[in-house]
DNA sequence: TAGTCTATTGAACATGTGTTCAGCAATCAG
DNA sequence: CTGATTGCTGAACACATGTTCAATAGACTA
């Protein structure tokens, strides 16, 4: 019968683990549809023990996920100091050892999923935190609905990053260092400019739209 | 032998073409893994047909990118008179027969690969226009690099739109209607806000951002 | 009607991939 | 040394899927 798996009480330094870390490695870069074989080799176990322990490819994932999470949210009380838009992806990419679980992450987030889902929440609901504090300082100006701001931008941000993977690289291995550095070249000097000067000289679309939805507002809500 | 297909002259409505349809339509709905037996069901055909007319599930995938490319392109020199950030994403959305065209677009950029890559570069020069015709008539402000800031606005809508798509419908087909409505609901108040007020209050960030540039254009360029 | 040509079928094939399982080897108790 | 427990292997299995091909049906010509 198949057994429990803590041989020595939790040390995480098992097989189990090994091939956890593998797969985390080739989800990442390969995308989800990776084999079992290719998991077992990069863990140099064979395909069937990557079964035995997680039951199935699926498990398998299901696993990978959990310890990201898991991770992410360790680092996430671990330093709440860095104020910044892109909240702990940006944390994450400035640690060399992160990059596997960076590029899982982002794979997470182009193919959807609880996961990517969860994750994108998480960003969302940090960068409305960040958002407000600036808004307390006098930084960032006051928005008519700061959650929806909030979740305009990260997806924007975050959509902007998995366009430039997505179509730069389609089904190739991620390098993070360049993909940030594309990033930054390419949209860091519109993307400031946006942000502190605008995009329209005139404020009649934005005044029709909240006329409009204001006339609205009778039959909804 | 096989020989060529045109078995009157060019007409549209041979097998071949049913094929291709119901290949569009599949590949929108439900990606491009779909199975090649799943399209001939759709297309009242035999799996063996399929490979027979194309090749191959690759030719019949660049069939279809030729045709969308196409009717893309048609679409665009028929009617130039729409004046919009969207481009013809927008266009072919106000039209109900062509959402299946407008699924397959979006699976296209979802996946990456040239004709994601092709389109999503269109769009962008499309944007590059009319926010060039909006700073000739006075409506947009200018910018010290239109196109970056054109590819960058591209690339925040459109991903905004697609992390609608992969994360609240993973895997499920897509309801365009559907997509249009949360995205407006969902992000256009902020947008709009955002490109007429701006973000943030002070103009330090850009202008250490714009000093920093300065200061590193005598290696580069 | 007979003949030919071509579009079409559907069963079979090849391959890739998740999963299973009987057995091996290493460790440890006695 | 012996026996047993257990992590582990790798060959085999089942299934999905792209592809092939010999056979068929339907249409057009003479």
């Amino acid at each position: 019968m198949c057994s429990a798996i803590r041989r020595d009480g939790g040390s995480d330094l098992t097989a189990r683990a090994r091939i956890r870390d593998a797969a985390i490695a080739c989800f990442g870069r390969h995308g989800f549809d990776v084999t079992v074989r290719a998991i077992a080799d990069q863990a140099e176990v064979s395909p069937g023990l990557v079964i035995h322990h997680f039951g199935s490819k699926a498990g398998l994932q299901r696993a990978c996920d959990d310890h990201v999470v898991g991770l992410v949210g360790a680092l996430k009380t671990e330093s709440v100091t860095a104020h910044d838009d892109q909240g702990f992806l940006r944390q994450l990419a400035s640690m060399e050892e992160y990059a596997p679980y960076l590029a899982y992450i982002l794979r997470a987030l182009q193919t959807g999923g609880p996961l990517g889902a969860s994750l994108f929440e998480r960003m969302v609901a940090d960068a409305e935190l960040y958002l407000a504090a600036g808004e307390a300082e006098g930084t960032i100006r006051p928005s008519r609905d700061p959650a929806r701001r909030a979740r305009w931008l990260t997806a924007g941000a975050l959509g902007s990053i998995l366009m430039l993977v997505t179509l730069g690289r389609a089904g190739q291995e991620i390098d993070f260092a360049e993909v940030f550095r594309e990033w930054e070249t390419e949209y860091m000097l519109p993307a400031l400019e946006l942000y502190t000067e605008g995009l329209l000289t005139e404020r009649t679309l934005l005044d029709s739209y909240l006329r409009h939805t204001e006339e609205h507002s009778e039959e909804a809500d």
